[in-house]
DNA sequence: GATAGAATGTATATTTTTTAACATTTGGAG
DNA sequence: CTCCAAATGTTAAAAAATATACATTCTATC
């Protein structure tokens, strides 16, 4: 999994089990992309699953003026659209392929299929779409509550350890903006504050985490404690 | 269905088909509660489905600093902590009942046994997940592009639509600020704003939509179009 | 119908974020 | 090595939201 092309939505990415991804390509068509196309819009209704084979995707939404909010980008068995085949639901997402990428996407109608051989698929999509739905009420809270700052350092934690043991995430002040809707400017003065804290070091298109440890720790401690009276 | 008092997070709400409820009641145990009493609290993790008999649940989330993030009131029939038992995950709300409230609670132990005794239960929860999903990640996209004032329009047609055909919305500010995250003084500029363009009416305790297909046409018109190339 | 509590209205000072420029630095391609 | 595009740094003014405080209006109920 190509770690580095991590982002967004924390839970959003998940790969798949290989019993069942082997199940799932043998009953997908094989589509490929050149850097920038576009795979799905937001809107589309045909009802399919999407997983990146390999390459990689793109997820965001495009704004009523023209803005684009970045939401993940999917590597390798990753996968996404599921919300169409169980939910009979629009797609949310514009999809752009990232460099050359091949897709497999199944219909609704070969997945059901599938279902009826392979006992474990609904206990697994179950499984994952209540992680994905959890990420994405915390995701929901996050921005509401956190200062700009928390939210700054809570993603690039999260994509520090997406990435695995590298100290260096790799990440433009332009790709943090999109994903959590501020501007750039508004970047840069919370890089700014979480350098003089010591908890990052900013790089020319990276950033550099001295401790791992010690930024885990400050993320945590910005979080709600679990409540109990009102 | 009580729908004055659904609010919050938009496809949370949700009643169960007829069939389903009855097998989980069947399976579920019984719980009273005084008004403003503790139902559940953020990072529980016992996992158990908890649907609402009577009475309402307010959910919500509490700060860091004490303040207090409403996301929905689930009335009769409408039931949440899905992801504990489908995902293993910690409850993400604090729970808090609405007057005197009845709950069914029905653990994880039980609620497997139903998953073998009546098929379409992963079919149902499979799409209601779906469902939840999609709603939540809308909220987000909402939460970062939209001004503050389409979000309370927004927000506030989304109140009229669940209630029925009735004109009057029952709402006070301190709710939608909670929604939504702001301040109390921020909603009231916002709906300052919608009344002077004739999309509402302020009112005590309540807002009024004199026309409704109105409001519904401009809460459309400040959504994203289906775009097409980035 | 008087009244207390709830809800709303409003004002000011402060902080945060945006907008809109423009300057500087970096690293890869040729 | 040089150049150029990408990325970052920085500033100032305007806009938006917050915090805080207090006044006013409404309505259920006693």
């Amino acid at each position: 999994m190509s770690g580095q092309l991590d982002y967004g939505l924390p839970g959003l990415q998940e790969t798949l089990p290989t019993t069942l991804r082997e199940a799932l390509y043998d009953a997908a068509v094989s589509l490929n992309y050149s850097d920038g196309q576009l795979i799905q819009a937001r809107g589309d209704t045909d009802p399919s699953l999407t997983i990146v084979k390999s390459g990689a995707a793109r997820l965001g939404q495009i704004g009523i003026d023209g803005s684009y909010a970045g939401m993940a980008v999917m590597g390798p068995d990753q996968f996404f659209g599921e919300f169409t085949i169980f939910g009979g639901l629009p797609r949310e997402f514009d999809a752009f392929a990232v460099g050359p990428t091949v897709i497999a996407k199944i219909s609704k109608t070969r997945f059901d299929r599938l279902l009826d051989k392979h006992k474990g698929i609904r206990s697994y999509f179950l499984a994952f779409l209540a992680q994905r739905l959890h990420a994405a009420l915390t995701f929901v809270d996050d921005l509401r509550r956190l200062p700009l700052n928390a939210q700054v350092a809570k993603t690039i934690n999260m994509m520090h350890q997406a990435d695995g043991k590298s100290p260096t995430v790799k990440v433009t002040h332009e790709e943090l903006s999109e994903i959590l809707g501020v501007t750039r400017v508004s970047i840069n003065k919370a890089l700014r504050q979480l350098e003089k804290s010591g908890l990052i070091e900013r790089a020319y298109g990276r950033i550099e985490i001295p401790s791992p440890a010690k930024l885990d720790h400050w993320v945590q401690s910005q979080s709600r404690p679990n409540a109990a009276e009102i």
